[in-house]
DNA sequence: TTGACATGAAACCAAAAGGTGTTAAATAAT
DNA sequence: ATTATTTAACACCTTTTGGTTTCATGTCAA
């Protein structure tokens, strides 16, 4: 097991990772059916899915001998907050945009 | 020299870096001066920059024995786009709140 | 030209990341 | 009762991460 602190910023680092999410986003499914999905060993998907179960991104519930994973998006939302800080910055380049956009909004 | 493919996921990944670029956002500064805001040596946060360079996420011009890194947003951009497809699964639990608004847009 | 300052570069290190394979236990199906 | 399936738990391996220290180079200012 990996040094226990995972959180979101470092869940969504790796590619498969998000890519699991992504799977997760159309349907839940136990671990043997998500290794299904990866050229990777049932392991280190297990591993995967360990680090965003770390970072709540996925909740895990017991079926019989199934363990079904399903996607919990709400962590991403500290992604969003963190990410709007930045917006002021790349949005002073879209300036002459920006203001035609306005100039439509006026007109609603 | 790391291992030389990080793309904007990793980069903001770790949160020295994220400091790093919370400090360019509000100020473009020489190396010297970025390493007095942390705990830790030049040389690591040299390769924090380096690391963030490669995302594409800050930009460096020579400037006499300085070398001046500044915030280069864009890449950003690329987080964000990954993170509207998820704002479907978390919205629909603000239905009522996004039904108000709603109403507010309609009386505007 | 002599320091002081800013960066570059190299060697090194411990721990974490991402992966493997093997073995064992629980549960389902026949 | 036996067998196949699904997960758990280890032990192990290689590369990357995040950090260090030391030494060298370039540049500015007296």
């Amino acid at each position: 097991m990996p040094a226990a602190n995972h959180d979101v910023f470092q869940a969504i680092a790796d590619p498969t990772r998000r890519e699991v999410l992504k799977i997760l986003s159309r349907e839940e499914m136990p671990i043997s059916k998500m290794t299904s999905y990866f050229p990777v060993s049932r392991t280190a998907i297990v591993k995967h899915l360990h680090i965003l179960s770390e970072a709540k991104l996925v909740s895990v519930r017991k079926q019989g001998r199934e363990k079904i994973y399903a996607l919990q998006p709400e962590p991403l939302h500290d992604v969003k907050e963190w990410l709007s800080y930045y917006e002021q910055f790349w949005h002073n380049k879209l300036a002459i945009l920006n203001h035609h956009v306005e100039h439509k909004e006026d007109n609603k």
